[in-house]
DNA sequence: GACTCACTTTTTTTT
DNA sequence: AAAGTGAGTC
């Protein structure tokens, strides 16, 4: 016990010994959050307050949880076994299964992932014919998402206006379509979960009276449902519930994208009446500079609960500042510092490239393969989004629950056997006179059974019964041969790399089989051999990246800043520091989009413990066409004194043209997101006397700045960026007439 | 019905 | 840049 709490500094200690009450930590950036989580559970448990039984663990990421599981069971010999440990989806997914009848869903329910909800939505939007273009699927999963997140099912949404009302009709149509093909999306299982707690008293009163201490990884990034799901675990704080437990830090909420609301910590302290706050502020990663820029900078956002990181450390390197011409430039600098930092013995793995964007991963990837340094990217196109592993779990998921509509359509002419738009048409109406899901309405058509449709339902069958008794790997492998996948990507010319993908499918079943079953709880009913299947559908959809995590490797490791969140390396490139793109045009539009960015910016610089490298470029490929931006803000936030520019530092170039972005800002001061006009010091074409950059008048539009370029001689375009009322134009330079003007 | 090519649209972050 | 869409050809 007392070896458990060596070496904690005394806030640590006093989070880690509280007595059970519902407790709130504001734990800063490398201030030894996961050690006060993982020596609590230990804590608690050791004590005497609580056996494991009683222990409910939740985070965001599969990571995180599987981190806490590993540090867990370093710590002391007791099984984790009986702890409920993982996400929130995770959980619910485990909770849905248990109790899948009173959840009104068939054992063998799906999961959709966001790809598949948005397919399914398609789909949908089609059958009922709805202008797609009145109501575009994304938004329409954002409207859905967002009302289910906040606990709200169709009736109980306010719509006012007509066009809200039609979203809240195709919400209704949606939940129908799911329950119809028994598919269950993220932000339902934990709307399902929650619903069945709150109806179902002794189902509620079970879990109440099991978990006596709910940890809670990441608290400043639940939203408002997953608040509420706790409360009921908990027993809304009342006596004899369980003791809450919150871990989170207010300045590292990234995710009020989908959901997050960082005013749970405010409610959470009001309504669990926490008296206990305790902060920790003293960070064990990164040297005094970095700090210091981190503080610094986030001293800029407004709302925040307060708190500011120390080191005893030192102030350690300054921040080193590259400014590069284009993007290429940029990746280029920052490969032959990489190789630099590894001929004086840094370790790869230790090396991090973080972007905003994934787009940004390219021209990075591109300078480390052609210069050799092995490099590993995270996140991006994650290995069970890739669309020939997509194909192959459709075919699984059909065997698994033919009345899934979308994996139905994703395959029923992949690979092809002369299944057309027609056919479908007609099968989808058919569906609608029968009210039956596709797969079964196939038999109900004007019955040839010779037809190519019935020949996918036999081919379905025929795989079903052929795999009803193999172990999982072999059902995968079966499936990927019989279906013709393989034979598809054989003869494909680039498809190498998906059949490589495939085997690492097959490879993939065969560890969750090793692993499978260790999860059991003595309180669960017991999983019947085909729902193994379901469990690695289920594992497929909620974990879709981390399959291919190899941290050991020595590789650079790539990855946008989301992805760095909790993570932290001896070595930190951030690169792309330009307005537009950190802080993103695109949260202009959210409200608190500008302090998210921010907020962004500060999880970026925290993650690095000795050095940080933070570049830009004057030009950008973006949407392929180059762009010239005004370096970040964030930049400019940074004490002068805490970086060493690399190239000269430059004046921040003024703009000339209308700013394309505005941050909402309550106090009317509101910011302008510009974008600059290139420097003239660039490569130049032959614009018959023009150059990027230059200002220009126009006799129609007016005043202007060349922003870009293409084709040379008679099909010479620029395009000229306007004021206001004329905006950006593409123009002929034989036929526009363009005059110089200075200035 | 399958396939190709040109055209248009999109264009952040993720469980 | 990449993905999605639509028209035209075999």
């Amino acid at each position: 016990m007392s070896q458990l709490l060596d070496n904690l500094n005394p806030e640590q200690l006093a989070a880690v010994t509280l007595p059970p009450q519902h407790a709130l930590i504001l734990a800063g950036a490398g201030s030894g959050k996961t050690r006060v989580l993982t020596t609590r559970i230990a804590w608690l448990i050791q004590s005497g307050f609580c056996s494991p039984q009683g222990i409910l663990a939740v985070t965001f990421t599969n990571k995180a949880a599987k981190e806490m599981v590993t540090r867990l069971s370093a710590m002391f010999p007791i099984n984790t076994r009986g702890m409920w440990i993982g996400t929130f989806h995770g959980l619910c997914n485990r909770f849905l299964r248990a109790h899948h009848r009173d959840a009104g869903l068939p054992q063998l329910f799906q999961i959709l992932d966001s790809g598949d909800q948005l397919a399914s939505i398609k789909r949908l939007l089609k059958t009922l014919n709805v202008d797609d273009e009145k109501f575009p699927p994304r938004e329409l999963q954002h409207f859905i998402n967002g009302k289910k997140e906040a606990g709200l099912r169709p009736a109980a949404v306010e719509a006012w206006d007509d066009f809200t009302k039609r979203r809240v009709e195709l919400y209704a149509e949606y939940e129908a379509q799911c329950q119809r093909e028994a598919v269950v999306d993220f932000p339902e299982l934990l709307l399902r979960s929650y619903e069945l707690l709150q109806r179902n008293e002794p189902i509620r009163r079970h879990y109440q009276a099991r978990f006596r201490h709910i940890l809670v990884d990441e608290f400043q990034d639940t939203n408002v449902l997953q608040y509420r799901w706790l409360s009921l675990l908990a027993d809304g704080g009342h006596e004899g519930g369980a003791s809450l437990f919150c871990v989170g830090d207010d300045d590292q909420s990234i995710y009020g994208f989908r959901g997050a609301e960082i005013g749970n910590m405010r409610d959470f302290e009001r309504e669990y009446k926490v008296s206990s706050v305790i902060r920790l502020e003293q960070n064990y990663r990164s040297h005094g500079n970095i700090l210091d820029a981190a503080n610094a900078l986030i001293a800029n956002n407004s709302k925040r609960l307060g708190k500011s990181l120390w080191t005893d450390r030192g102030a350690g390197e300054p921040i080193r500042v590259y400014e590069a011409f284009t993007d290429t430039d940029e990746a280029r600098w920052i490969v032959e510092e990489i190789q630099s930092l590894v001929r004086e013995g840094t370790s790869r793995a230790n090396i991090a490239l973080l972007y905003r964007s994934n787009a940004q991963s390219r021209v990075l990837e591109h300078q480390l393969f052609s210069s050799g340094v092995a490099y590993r990217v995270y996140g991006g196109l994650r290995f069970f989004e890739r669309q020939e592993v997509k194909h192959a779990l459709a075919y699984l998921r059909l065997i698994n629950n033919p009345d899934d509509d979308t994996a139905f359509n994703r395959v029923v002419n992949f690979p092809t056997r002369g299944i057309g738009a027609r056919s479908i048409e007609a099968l989808v109406d058919a569906s609608r006179v029968f009210n039956t899901p596709l797969y079964q309405t196939v038999p109900h058509l004007s019955g040839k059974p010779g037809t190519a449709l019935a020949q996918f339902v036999m081919l379905i069958e025929r795989l079903r019964k052929e795999t009803a008794s193999l172990p999982l790997y072999e059902v995968v492998a079966h499936v990927i041969e019989v279906s013709g996948l393989r034979a598809h990507y054989q003869a494909e010319k680039e498809g190498q790399e998906r059949l490589e993908n495939l085997d690492e499918l097959i490879n993939a079943a065969v560890n969750f089989s090793t692993e499978a079953g260790a999860g059991q709880l003595p309180d669960e009913p017991v999983v019947e051999m085909n729902s193994v299947l379901a469990e690695f559908l289920a594992h497929a959809s909620l974990e879709a990246g981390d399959h291919q995590a190899d941290p050991g490797m020595e590789a650079v490791q790539l990855m946008t800043v989301h992805a760095a969140k909790g993570l932290e390396f001896d070595v930190v490139f951030l690169s792309g520091l330009e307005e537009g793109l950190f802080p993103h045009e695109n949260s202009a539009q959210a409200e608190d989009g500008l302090e998210e960015e921010r907020r962004l910016m500060y999880v970026a610089v925290t993650r690095a413990r000795h050095r940080l490298y933070l570049s830009f470029t004057q030009s950008r490929m973006l949407h392929g066409q180059v762009r010239y931006n005004l370096r970040s803000r964030f930049l400019e936030e940074i004490p002068e004194g805490l970086t060493k520019w690399l190239t000269p530092p430059s004046p921040r170039r003024s703009f000339v043209s209308e700013p394309s972005a505005r941050y909402f800002s309550p106090n009317s001061s509101k910011q302008a997101m510009p974008s600059m006009p290139p420097p003239p010091l660039l490569r130049s074409r032959d614009l018959g006397g023009l150059s990027i950059g230059q200002n220009v008048t126009h006799a129609r539009f007016g005043d202007g700045v060349i922003v870009a370029a293409e084709g040379s001689g008679n099909d010479a375009r620029v395009q000229v960026k306007f004021g206001a009322d004329a905006g950006t134009k593409w123009l002929m330079l034989a036929v526009a007439k363009l005059t110089p003007v200075s200035g």
